[in-house]
DNA sequence: ATTAGTGTATTAGATAGTTAATACAGTAAT
DNA sequence: ATTACTGTATTAACTATCTAATACACTAAT
């Protein structure tokens, strides 16, 4: 997976996501070190304070825990981690439902357009 | 609906959203007017230059056509209106979907989140 | 102790976004 | 012409973000 970002958001906030897919996705697993912040930085062509911005956030929400002089280990277990994920892949959907409604498309056609959506790509 | 900005993204683009949004739902009808640009200010409680620099894009965008001194208007048909809605909701969905998926949940997953979410709101 | 890897802190500067105040310019109605 | 509304432009200042360069501090291995 790429580093993608773009300028509508805040880039260590899109690092903080990024990051944190990785970690629920288990491309970077429950337990074990995280890359550097200058690795991760570099891989991510940023500027290594703008990368530790973003890892003091996951620290903050309880992904991380930092060892000083050591590195970084994921410390949140696995199934908090799960429940995590689910966290964040309904609160996505959810946003999107909003908006989806705000447009004024009722169940029916939000139902319509994801059928349409899986269909055309597979 | 009201103006709600938050800071994780350039509030002249959450202007230009939310009047876009309005534009096509109707709020702001095809042919018209739409409210002066220290209305509109006024109204989302932001300086005026803000709220032009959104209007500025949408124009740029096609939605509105500017007489100076006088006025905007709206001046998108309303069938391309509808068809832009309808653009703007399938991307909307569609980004979602990109995101649940590097979340690693296939088809089967969304579909039954989404039933989940829909049955679970009203 | 030295070395090479960690995380951390500081300083400065560049850029973008936002606000504020003010002035200018066009249009329509009187 | 005047008035009152439009959109537009300019200037200054503040803030957050991001970068860059550098230095410091801790840890583990040798």
């Amino acid at each position: 997976m790429f580093w993608n970002l773009d300028d509508n958001k805040a880039i260590y906030q899109q690092l903080a996501d990024e990051v944190r897919r990785r970690i629920v996705t288990g491309v970077y697993p429950a337990g074990e070190y995280l890359p550097s912040v200058r690795d991760l930085a570099s891989e991510a062509r940023v500027n290594p304070n703008t990368m530790q911005r973003a890892l003091a956030q996951l620290e903050s929400e309880g992904f991380l825990t930092t060892q000083r002089g050591n590195g970084r280990i994921i410390s949140m277990t696995d199934e908090a981690i799960l429940e995590e994920k689910r966290r964040v892949a309904r609160q996505k959907l959810l946003a999107c439902v909003e908006e989806l409604r705000a447009l004024n498309l009722g169940d029916q056609e939000i139902r319509a357009l994801l059928r349409e959506l899986l269909k055309g790509e597979e």
